[in-house]
DNA sequence: TAATGGTTGTGCGATAATTCACAAACGACC
DNA sequence: GGTCGTTTGTGAATTATCGCACAACCATTA
């Protein structure tokens, strides 16, 4: 039941864009939404939400439109986050510790099950309910985990080093926070996340608008 | 001397990360690279790179290449990261703490100027020779520095509240951390960093590859 | 000076993503 | 049951992005 052969990656990014809207407006209590709606909250034009859809099946009622709490259900279905799901995190830093305290992970069914550093001064640390673990003993903790999703937040210099391990613990897929380009297999799916980036796309932009 | 008409989108968030390869290939005393040898490391396909060089002008040598650290200057100058920009963030939790404490944006010429919550427990506490001020002081403050680039780290239902004020306050592009799509004026830019939607395409993919 | 090996900049076709536009479907109302 | 206003799902047109392929160019060596 693989239904989508090849789903474009803007459409996936929106999914989970429109999970988000779906939640909240489930918790208002709004029962149901067209896509031109979707398209005044979200500025995503009104096509190419259905389109999105469209992809996984039919949705809406014509006429009528989308129910809130099933399309909720349906799309937290597709992107599996509809049940928990295991993450490690290597890298206890600043940036590390602010997603293992982070809630908006735990509401989105991505469970921290472990916390990885190579630091002897950050590992033994507690924070949720977690202990900060030696980063060597990834292989063997994950055995028992079995977390298939990663997040790295180490510096760039030791991020492909632990990419390697993490892949080899079975890791399938790495969001990785490190401004550098994984070399990965072609199986494994990585994602880069790199505000220095966004902030340079937007530095650009600042001469090119002329005021008034 | 507003020299690009329009340049892909796609290819200023490659131009950042062109800069940070070229950075340290400077660093290692690399003098000269070519197309095929970013390719290698980047993985961006060598035409593209090229491509993406040419909305600004000539860069390289036929039969030579590019110069690293002349390469590197233009296109910090492309990106206006050449200078120290001033940059305020608003929301000093776990995310603006990180963030305030991230030393690769001095690296990459960006200053953060002052900070900002309206949570009183923040309000006053020190770190990196910055006090938290409080966020009702944002325009006042920013009379003064001047910043026109803002980081917004504060919760959903708060973002949008804050990103008028700092419009109001002369900013113009804004990174927003906040997983909600904020309403801006048209001449305001806007880039979302969400690991939320990250982590969902991510899980997405999980299934989608069988095992062997 | 001529020939050679390597590399750039770019026109153009290929691929991908977005948006339009409309038939088919639905509920409400008479 | 028929008509009307609304909304979906999608084929087709449009727009954006990518990557090939090649002429023009440069340094080196003979």
């Amino acid at each position: 039941m693989n239904s989508s052969p090849k789903v474009p990656m803007p459409t996936l990014e929106r999914l989970a864009t429109y999970l988000r809207y779906l939640i909240d407006l489930d918790a208002s209590h709004v029962e149901t939404i067209s896509s031109t709606d979707v398209e005044r909250q979200t500025g995503i034009n009104a096509a190419q939400f259905r389109k999105d859809l469209s992809y996984f099946g039919e949705f809406g009622k014509p006429g009528v439109g989308y129910n809130v709490s099933e399309l909720q259900g349906r799309i937290a279905r597709i992107l599996k986050i509809d049940q928990m799901q295991p993450v490690i995190v290597v890298g206890a830093g600043n940036l590390g510790s602010a997603l293992i305290g982070y809630p908006g992970l735990q509401e989105h069914k991505f469970h921290i099950a472990a916390a990885f550093d190579r630091d002897p001064a950050k590992i033994g640390r507690r924070q949720n309910d977690l202990t900060v673990l030696d980063e060597t003993l990834l292989g063997e903790v994950n055995a028992k985990i079995g977390a298939r999703i990663a997040i790295l937040c180490v510096p760039a210099n030791a991020a492909q080093h632990v990419a390697n391990d993490a892949i080899a613990a079975g890791v399938r897929v790495i969001l990785n926070f490190a401004p550098i380009i994984l070399k990965v297999p072609e199986r494994v799916v990585v994602r880069n996340v790199s505000f220095l980036q966004e902030l340079a796309v937007l530095s650009y932009h600042l001469s090119s608008e002329t005021p008034t």
